[in-house]
DNA sequence: CTGAAAGCGCTTACAG
DNA sequence: CTGAAAGCGCTTACAG
């Protein structure tokens, strides 16, 4: 009926050669004389033949596949989300005969990451997927890691590495988005302050010249008190260090009107702001999706927060390197903008989460 | 190494039978024995078997699943987003041996869909999708669909028909979000028109009621003037009358403050504002991305929309009904609420629409 | 009602 | 440097 896509027999006759030969010249595997390949190259572009994947995945079954990935479990909800991704990843995959190999660390901590990778390394895994702790990491990590071994970066960069592609926000514009979500719910205008974890990252520098660069440009009707940075490495600390410093800023009066913070920490502000009493006087303006999220924005201890859908790019990042791994080779977009939503009370309810996408993943 | 997954030969080992049998009972297709049944189920079990997809795909790649594709082509920029999920599925799927078979209609009319529909039919195809043009539908569709012939609606929704499921927006809660969005840019307070195309269709109502019960329940600051119902049913005539009424209305005074258009026809409200050089005192809250919506949103003219992402809808149902007809009998739920976004000015950088989604699709 | 055999398109030893 | 053959896990006629 409609002309069958070219097989690899197809081109093997039109060569003049042998399957296994072309299959060689495919895999660049193995030697070939030129004339052969001269023909069989030739071939292949006349018949404009790709070669199939279900058959591909289905004959190399027993040649393992194997993709590492080093997870961070420190904001528990915002990783915890991440893991459904990789589940789904490895649903999806292991027809392939994909296997992901995770490794976590409990810290932000460098030392911590470097022995999850090479913990990850030992298993002879053919890629790897990493979210960066420090800038600085870049040369580090790239010693680390052989450089047979293809590797991403998701959430954060790590520019300046070898790292084969990223996955991430565009957390300028982010911030852009954050400073003008902040001027819709203080109409008329608004005193801000802005709490900061992971203080150091690159990441969040830009969510915060964002933010600021937004308010100064469009001159919004905002006027940013102070930018605190909030220190700790563990889960616990952090938790602890953001509630207090909100309350302390609460205390010392100012007038504030909004707090703007910067990542996932965001619940633990608004906790600062229920126990004030002073929900609905005070927004608070944050990022992703938390285990009380829901009801936070219901109560509107939380106006609005940004979205990154962590998962769906954890995702992403693994069928784009298992597709590199076995050679799939279109030509591959080397730092891709992941879409982000505005959650607010009014659209929680249909916004896919990390627990909440049966059909997310397609 | 790890315990290989069980594979149809171990389970046809364990039963005693052929794997011929086995598939046999797999299918339920063709008599088995009710010894042999009982055997095999218990095997499948037992081992807890699940058919490998690739090897299936691979193998029945000569009977090819044909999907037929019911779409209008009325809104321009609403219905060509489409076309790229459904290209996207081909891609997808077409190593799986389906073939997608569309038919288009060049108007909101329900005959034209009815020939549609026939035309698609006359292909055999195993199963069809489709956007539902009126409420009263159903019995007709009903009549007009064999029974073998399973089908899903997405974006409109048929209930009491015999669709298999339904990938859709809710309505109602977007109606609710509209609200707040239009409350948003309009503060202090805002009177507003709702323009309403489509306004026959019970998902147009629902967004309506939604708008209307959100203002009243939460007693937002917004005085709604007039719901105006915009009548057409081919593309031209239904610019021209989004266009001529939000004219006419701003002409007539009532200190304007805000449109809410009920569905894509948003830019083209827009248009009269700017005609009428009130960008930015007349706000305009709607839905979908359309071609000139970048801009829009840049100059003012449009101060949000709301985005139910068409083409990814059809991209999952497609994939959806596929597994389906394959047998795959994850259990379906049959009534799936679409993520929708928000997008403003902020963000239209980075939300994926259909023709930016080269990594949308995973 | 049941089974042996060929085949889907590719990969992988193995023998030359 | 090259090719014949077996195999990945399932489906599909075909013969009993």
């Amino acid at each position: 009926m409609e002309n069958q896509q070219p097989t690899i027999k197809d081109i093997a006759k039109m060569a003049g050669v042998s399957i296994a030969t072309v299959d060689r010249v495919l895999h660049n595997r193995g030697k070939v004389s030129k004339k052969n390949l001269d023909l069989i190259s030739a071939a292949i572009e006349t018949l404009s033949y790709k070669p199939n994947q279900i058959a591909r995945a289905l004959s190399s079954r027993k040649s393992n596949i194997k993709i590492g990935l080093v997870l961070p479990q420190v904001e528990s909800d915002f990783w915890g989300e991440i893991i459904e991704g990789v589940q789904a990843a490895q649903a999806h995959l292991s027809p392939f005969g994909v296997e992901l190999i995770t490794e976590f660390s409990y810290s932000y901590d460098l030392d911590e990451q470097l022995k999850s990778i090479n913990q990850v390394l030992k298993m002879n895994v053919n890629g790897l997927i990493m979210t960066p702790l420090y800038d600085g990491s870049s040369d580090i990590v790239d010693r680390c890691i052989p450089k047979e071994v293809p590797y991403a970066t998701v959430i954060d960069d790590m520019p300046g590495s070898r790292r084969l592609f990223h996955i991430g926000p565009d957390d300028f514009a982010i911030g852009n988005l954050a400073a003008r979500l902040t001027e819709l719910y203080c109409r008329p205008r608004g005193n801000v302050v802005i709490l900061s974890p992971n203080n150091s990252l690159i990441e969040t520098q830009q969510r915060i010249s964002g933010f600021v660069s937004k308010v100064k440009q469009e001159q919004l009707a905002l006027n940013i008190l102070q930018i605190i940075p909030i220190p700790g490495k563990t889960e616990k600390c952090m938790y602890q260090n953001i509630y207090i410093t909100a309350l302390e800023c609460i205390k010392n009066g100012h007038n504030l009107d909004a707090f703007y913070v910067t990542n996932g920490l965001t619940q633990w502000c608004a906790d600062a702001v229920v126990e004030s009493g002073l929900v609905g006087k005070v927004k608070v303006i944050g990022h992703e999706y938390t285990s009380k999220l829901p009801q936070y924005l219901q109560s509107g201890a939380i106006s609005a927060v940004i979205y990154q859908k962590p998962a769906m790019q954890f995702y992403k990042a693994i069928n784009l390197l298992y597709e590199y791994i076995i050679g799939d080779q279109r030509s591959l977009n080397d730092n891709i903008i992941t879409e982000c939503n505005i959650i607010i009370k009014e659209n929680i309810s249909f916004v896919h989460n990390g627990g909440n996408s049966q059909y997310g993943y397609c």
